[in-house]
RNA sequence: GGGUUGCUAGCUCAGCGGUAGAGCACUCGGCUUUUAACCGAUUGGUCCUGGGUUCGAAUCCCAGGCGACCCA
């Protein structure tokens, strides 16, 4: 199908020949779309404004008559149309170019992009229109936009060529822009209240700061093995020893885990320590950025998911997972002497897979997955672990066997994470050092000890609340997106050609 | 890992064992108030790939590829 792209390199081959460039330098605005819709909204039928705007952007339709045309011009903000009227054009740009008109009948398509002057007016069907004086083909487009009624819906083409998809599904552009204006609340909130951000390696020698399976690499120059951070949690925690008091990074974290609506292999985390503050800190923080954020983004804390309504007024709910779990089961996992006593009483109460598990803990999580999760749909702070499944978290001042921690829940979904943050490095030492013997026992998703966090800790450490929020996902709660790869631009795809060259080690 | 499901023209889709189709887009002709413009004519295919069954396969079977959704 190199037809209509060749039709296309043909036409602008013809431009080079009338002296015009396909590929323009540049172009000077004094509009957009959205701000003349605005502004001209009470322009009535057949009136038109004596005012000279420019304007540039794709041409999204063309609808030609013999001496008269109507482009629909699509820029950053919205869309306006073009009224193209033979006499007027050739009356401005005549002088230089005869075929001025003809050509913009001839040499344009839909998906170019056009630079336009002209004066405002509202057609006599009621059209807000830039009507054009002159013209200047900015970009040639070779390949032919999708059908102009039924658009792009082939949901694998979206996200592979997303491009096109963000040209013919402006919801697309919305959802990213909102995106980016979360980011920036949040760091806005953050630098007035005198965090600061600093970037810490991606590449590290020990993947560390959460229970997951890495992406391993490798530096030619110092011959070493790395791997791409799973987490920013141990270095943040570094440069609270270091001397800092607030500090933060939003960014990039990688695990080698599978794709899902709710997974990406590349996502993004914001992790923020405060040193002297503790976990009911870090639930006050998650509070106050979540709520400047969906009041800065959509102006509103009634929000809907999918359907569902959601009130991000704070306070939020809060509850212990031992409760949580008593609520949903009936079953009390802080009244069980022995691991079997616990296990019998999953079982019973139609808990799934516990039969191996080793501890209460686990157990009582399992039953929290299974049972409570999903059904946490207003925002949620479950609060205090079992001490089995957070080995960077301090243990709770006053509840033996769990830490202080939390994590928020909003639509079912795990969207923050927060402990009171380990700082005994006796204590921190036992339990890496158990994780680097599940790893060593199998468990793919265990790290090896990251000896220098230890020696850091050994300096001292303040006490020191600590919080990761999920930004993808609260992403698709604010913009009310249904898979994580709505809110990533270019989400992981497998490669459309069979790739032979897979280095698999599982035997 | 398992289940369901999709892949046909640039896009959206129909065809489900008997000559590969429609709409839009493209190309050509006409047209000064259209907005899915209209009217007329034309053009466009690795039916995801590879095997198999059959006189004959887009269609049935097997394997694979790339997605989507659901489940553990």
């Amino acid at each position: 199908m190199s037809d209509l792209r060749a039709t296309r390199i043909e036409k602008a081959e013809q431009l080079r020949e009338l002296g015009k460039n396909p590929y323009e330098y540049r172009w000077e605005s004094t509009a957009t779309a959205a701000a003349l819709q605005e502004k001209y909204a009470d322009l009535e039928n057949g009136q038109e404004v004596e005012v000279e705007v420019a304007i540039a952007g794709r041409i999204m339709n063309r609808r030609v008559f013999g001496k008269l045309a109507f482009f629909t011009l699509q820029d950053e903000t919205g869309t306006i149309q073009l009224f193209l009227d033979k006499k007027k054009i050739q009356a401005n740009m005549g002088e230089a170019d005869e075929k001025a008109f003809n050509n913009l009948k001839n040499l344009t398509d839909a998906g170019d992009i056009i630079g336009v002057k002209g004066s405002v007016r509202r057609t006599d069907k009621g059209e807000l229109s830039i009507s054009a004086a002159e013209y200047l083909i900015l970009t040639k487009s070779l390949l032919p936009l999708p059908d102009k009624w039924h658009g792009l819906t082939d949901v694998e083409k979206r996200y592979r060529q997303r491009y096109v998809d963000m040209i013919v599904n402006p919801e697309v552009r919305t959802t990213f822009r909102r995106r980016a204006k979360i980011t920036a609340a949040i760091r806005r909130y953050l630098d007035e209240r005198d965090f600061i951000e600093i970037e810490t390696p991606v590449l590290q020698t020990e993947a560390g700061g959460a229970a997951a399976k890495p992406f391993v690499t490798y530096h030619n120059a110092t011959e070493m093995q790395m791997y791409l951070r799973i987490a920013t949690e141990l270095h943040l925690k570094r440069l609270i020893v270091g001397g800092f008091e607030k500090v933060f990074e939003l960014g990039r974290i990688f695990r080698n885990e599978g794709v899902s609506t709710r997974h990406n292999p590349e996502f993004t985390s914001i992790e923020i320590y405060q040193a002297y503050a503790d976990y009911d800190d870090m639930m006050a923080l998650t509070e106050a950025i979540t709520v400047y954020a969906a009041e800065d983004v959509l102006g509103t804390l009634e929000i809907e998911y999918q359907g569902e309504k959601i009130n991000l007024q704070a306070p939020w709910k809060r509850i212990t997972m031992h409760d949580a779990v008593k609520e949903a089961t009936g079953v009390d996992f802080a009244a069980f002497e022995s691991l079997d006593e616990a296990k019998a009483a999953a079982q019973e109460a139609g808990i799934h897979g516990v039969a191996e598990m080793p501890s209460i803990g686990k157990i009582l999580n399992e039953a929290f997955e299974q049972k409570v999760e999903e059904n946490l749909i207003q925002p949620t702070f479950i609060i205090d672990y079992p001490v089995e499944i957070s080995p960077l978290a301090k243990p709770h001042r006053s509840k033996p066997g769990l830490v202080e921690r939390f994590e928020l829940f909003i639509v079912g979904r795990e969207t923050a994470n927060s402990f009171s943050e380990l700082t005994d490095p006796v204590d921190q030492r036992q339990r890496l050092e158990a994780q680097a013997a599940a790893k060593a026992a199998g468990d793919e998703e265990a790290n090896d000890v990251d000896e220098d966090f230890l020696t850091a800790l050994e300096y001292g450490m303040p006490p020191t609340g600590g919080l990761g929020i999920g930004i993808d996902r609260l992403a698709m709660l604010l913009t009310d997106s249904p898979s994580i790869r709505d809110v990533i631009a270019f989400p992981l795809l497998r490669s459309e050609k069979a790739m032979q060259n897979e280095p698999t080690e599982e035997a």
